[in-house]
DNA sequence: TACAAAAGTCACCGAACGGTGACATAATGA
DNA sequence: TCATTATGTCACCGTTCGGTGACTTTTGTA
């Protein structure tokens, strides 16, 4: 049994961990910065949660850092429309989808920077979501791509289909993602890399644009 | 006149600050940290430095950081040779030559998981030197890339070359070069990512032949 | 209502941090 | 030779850190 009050407290300190990590960075995450932003003494981080370690996985299991499945596939109208498009294109698709909702999640992106330096409960949980999450999709796109290669088989050019199975699409979606994750950390704090221009919408535009190019291409 | 006693002092710290680095991540260098390293009184750093942000600035500028040019080209023979070959295989074979090289610089990956944190004087100069080199390398690879242009328009595909104009290779190098960073940095501390082993030259060699196929794809 | 457990407050600890002033010593130039 | 400057050592400052013990207040319940 949880008292209402024990478990506001612990609500405040969850949250103001959120909201020191967002406003400060990791660097500054720790008991005593926590503890102020939640208004409430330190050593309740200690009894409830163990320490900041504890809080800290409390924050993970509760909030939503990552793209939803829908978020990247669409509703399932859409989804159905996807699915008729050539596998390419909808890789090219999601990736556009996954690029706009990381650079929104300011969050998260504060956390994958942490990802970079350590491994705390907090990346290791991050972690875990994202690897879930990837295996998801690459299951569902794996079928879809079955489906499409069926009805190809079908009809004509029976070689394409050998040659679309020989493409490492692990190894695409891990270059795309870790470029992804990577341009958008710097994002917050440079304005070019590469003498490309990632504080616009356009020079985004032109990332995708060359993963779509890239994609697009390797079936032929 | 710098007494050979002093250069002697400031040689110690700058070697301390790369020592701390490489041993204990950027989040513990500090000027004790440093100076205990140096076995030298901190408040030399002051003294000689003006404080860590100088004494960082000049580990930036006598360091060298960065893959040079003859490592990612190649000896001269090696560079003709390399120019010989199609546009793309070019750029897939120097990104592989990056791949490695960035991989071997323990140092450099350390310096790079800061700048994804925070701009100060080391993580600015390293930013500097790697546009430059960046950029250097893409005017080579143009002008190699406009000879071969000159040299197939006179021979076949004259639609070809129309089509290689418009591919974005910066976009392509950008893509290439942030995936390599950001899986080198996560493989100091995970062993896996999106499923994929990061931990052996296998998983690297799926990266980098991805690359390629990828790149060699784009043309066609 | 009485009482034990839970919730919350407060003061304090040792350690490490960045930074500074005072001092002793060695090297230098007039 | 003597005064000056550079070099290096040391002690100390205030602050923040993570962490803990002792205390008061509130709450639920027997």
């Amino acid at each position: 049994m949880v008292s209402p009050k024990r478990a506001e407290t612990e609500r405040k300190l969850v949250n103001a961990l959120g909201e020191v990590l967002a406003e400060q960075g990791f660097s500054n995450v720790g008991v005593n910065s926590v503890a102020r932003k939640a208004g409430v003494d330190k050593v309740l981080i200690y009894r409830y949660f163990g320490g900041l370690d504890g809080l800290t996985k409390a924050f993970a299991e509760c909030a939503e850092f990552w793209p939803s499945l829908d978020e990247l596939l669409g509703s399932a109208a859409e989804f159905e429309q996807l699915q008729a498009k050539p596998f390419a294109d909808q890789i090219a698709e999601i990736f556009e989808r996954y690029v706009s909702s990381i650079r929104k999640r300011q969050l998260t992106l504060e956390i994958m920077a942490w990802e970079s330096v350590e491994r705390n409960a907090l990346t290791i949980e991050l972690e875990n979501v994202r690897e879930a999450r990837a295996i998801e999709i690459q299951t569902i796109l794996r079928d879809a791509a079955k489906q499409n290669n069926s009805q190809e088989e079908k009809t004509n050019r029976p070689e394409s289909t050998t040659d679309e199975q020989a493409i490492d699409w692990q190894a695409v979606t891990t270059l795309f993602s870790a470029a992804t994750h990577y341009l958008a950390i710097r994002a917050r704090h440079i304005k070019t890399y590469n003498a490309m221009d990632l504080s616009t919408d356009d020079g985004w535009a032109r990332i995708v644009r060359t993963m779509k190019v890239l994609i697009t291409g390797m079936g032929e």
